[in-house]
DNA sequence: GTCTATATGCGGATAGAC
DNA sequence: GTCTATCCGCATATAGAC
């Protein structure tokens, strides 16, 4: 009952490509290098590039997914229609930030050494600020928000920049050496902003939230 | 008249660090090796060794001057009274973030490949954190600033964060591949984090301010 | 598909002559 | 102080056998 030869194959396909994301989050992308990685499988630098010519194919793959992985979230901007929806996307969304962290940990690495890298960051960024102000958009029209058209530009625009830069921020503030994971305190430090510019009631219903984020 | 050769040696070490600190900032500090670095200054690499034994003690150099240029700003901190002070320190604060700006935008690969870095990156940020508490305090003891002690704390934060931070976002969001220095409408994106917490007189202030930073 | 073996180049670092 | 020459190791990438 082994498995057919091209069910094995798409199976070092996705087994390179987790084993990498996983040693990318945890050591860099600079860091990691295709004989690493490869030893890490357990194969062959030779197997290796007969899966992926490049490094910088398996970088784009692995952007590509993280773009994917957004993308159902972002889709639910509509469906924003009060401060814990809002919650709940930043929430996903930190998740999914978490799980592919090496993309904004290293952009800097990824932007310059992989021209398509580039690209497809700056179209997530851009996609996530458009996304962003629509959902804030539908919460000031719902009159949660309370915010003009600048600070609702603004607004999102610091989302966006926090939630990309923030695990960065975070790993270089803390004292230990790891990655401490706490998306609750990424999603609550961004909620921060919102905070000013709510309702009475949805700044009740935040700083409920914000108990059960301290410690 | 040529120089007495302890002056000529002192000017070789001053021209590696400058140039040093150019490069790091045009390429990221991961890409200029110290080969690249010899080769710019048009010395050699052994003469570059005479100076510097390791990459790590050029670094170390650098992030110890960015630390020196960072103090006097952040002994104003007494001295902050109206909100035009504030606005001041930022300005000054982020002219020298933009100076050493591979400080920050190559933060994770200097913590992780040289560990004296590491510790000097997180003192600077502790640092940080703590002297901007200290402003918002103080502005907040004059009336100008309506916050509680947890606000405090997380509005610090929250500066810090954005003032650390920016540089990377900004550069990985523009379309164009050179950094755009823009250190104004870095200091205006913090100032508008003020901005809800502040009083009416104040605000008004800002307004104007604002009103400079845009196009 | 997967391996072994290897080309080629660049990185940091250094010895020893001048 | 500065140079030339060079060591060593690791990186990416690849050819060719199985």
């Amino acid at each position: 009952m082994t498995l057919p030869i091209a069910a094995r194959a798409v199976n070092t396909r996705e087994r390179i490509l987790r084993t990498c994301l996983r040693l990318f989050n945890d050591q860099g992308a600079a860091t990691v290098s295709t004989n690493r990685l490869a030893t890490e499988l357990d194969i062959s630098p030779g197997n290796l590039y007969y899966h992926f010519k490049t490094k910088e194919q398996i970088v784009e793959q692995l952007v590509r997914r993280f773009e994917q992985r957004l993308a159902p979230i972002q889709k639910s901007s509509p469906a924003i229609e009060a401060v814990d929806d809002f919650w709940l996307a930043l929430h996903f969304t930190f998740e999914a930030i978490h799980d592919y962290r090496f993309v904004f940990r290293d952009a800097d690495y990824l932007a310059r050494t992989f021209p398509s890298a580039r690209k497809r960051l700056q179209s997530i960024i851009a996609v996530s600020i458009a996304t962003t102000r629509a959902q804030c958009s539908t919460l000031a029209e719902a009159g949660i928000l309370r915010v003009n058209a600048e600070e609702l530009q603004t607004l999102a625009f610091h989302i966006v920049f926090t939630a990309t830069c923030w695990s960065v921020f975070a790993k270089l503030a803390a004292d230990d050496v790891g990655d401490s994971a706490d998306t609750g305190r990424a999603a609550y430090q961004v909620l921060t902003l919102l905070t000013p510019y709510l309702n009475e009631e949805s700044r009740h219903y935040i700083l409920y939230l914000r108990g059960k984020y301290r410690g």
